[in-house]
DNA sequence: ACGATGATGAAC
DNA sequence: TTCATCATCGTA
């Protein structure tokens, strides 16, 4: 059996967290099943000065979570339809995520968190058993001729921070 | 290229 | 209380 990946793995920089996530599997139970989907692109959002992190502009209600300890979901509604799906990074205290952007299966945050019946209920909770959605390492070694480094998607209003190359894709 | 669709946060 | 904005997607 698979264990849950620990807050150890998520409590490092984001960058790092989200090139690492590339090959673990995204896990799913509910209403009684289970089901996994291997994580084939995810971005950082690397801490306060990020100016395309919802952190930038300090601690607010929704981004409350991103401020907590490592490995809790950080799960928002965007343009009025969609749910992000997003995994704290970095020490408690220190505003950082990693956004989980696509599975095998299902390219794009909204579509996966559609397909995985991700939603508000899962905002806070860890990545655990226990809350239903959690990240296994299954083995999967992801070779770095493998991975490929871009901006993020949809931050172009974020200056110098649009340029990073905090986006891993697996190609 | 653009509209759907509504929560969020900052301004007023 | 209003209002612009938004870490997107489907249709054209």
């Amino acid at each position: 059996m698979h264990r849950p990946l620990s807050a150890t793995f998520f409590d490092r920089s984001s960058v790092a967290v989200a090139r690492d996530l590339l090959g673990k599997f995204l896990v799913r139970r509910y209403r009684g099943r289970t089901a996994a989907f291997m994580i084939t692109e995810a971005e950082a959002y690397e801490g306060p000065r990020d100016k395309a992190s919802h952190a930038y502009r300090g601690r607010t209600e929704r981004n409350a979570v991103m401020f907590g300890g490592a490995g809790r979901w950080y799960v928002y509604f965007i343009y009025g339809m969609y749910w992000m799906l997003n995994v704290v990074a970095g020490p408690h205290g220190y505003p950082a995520a990693v956004l989980i952007r696509g599975v095998e299966g299902a390219a794009g945050p909204g579509r996966l968190t559609r397909k995985m019946k991700i939603g508000r209920a899962l905002n806070g909770r860890t990545a655990s058993r226990s809350s239903g959605l959690w990240i296994e390492d299954r083995g999967v070694k992801v070779p770095r001729s493998r991975v490929a480094r871009t901006p993020r998607v949809g931050v172009a209003y974020a200056g110098e921070w649009a340029k990073k190359p905090y986006r891993f894709v697996m190609k």
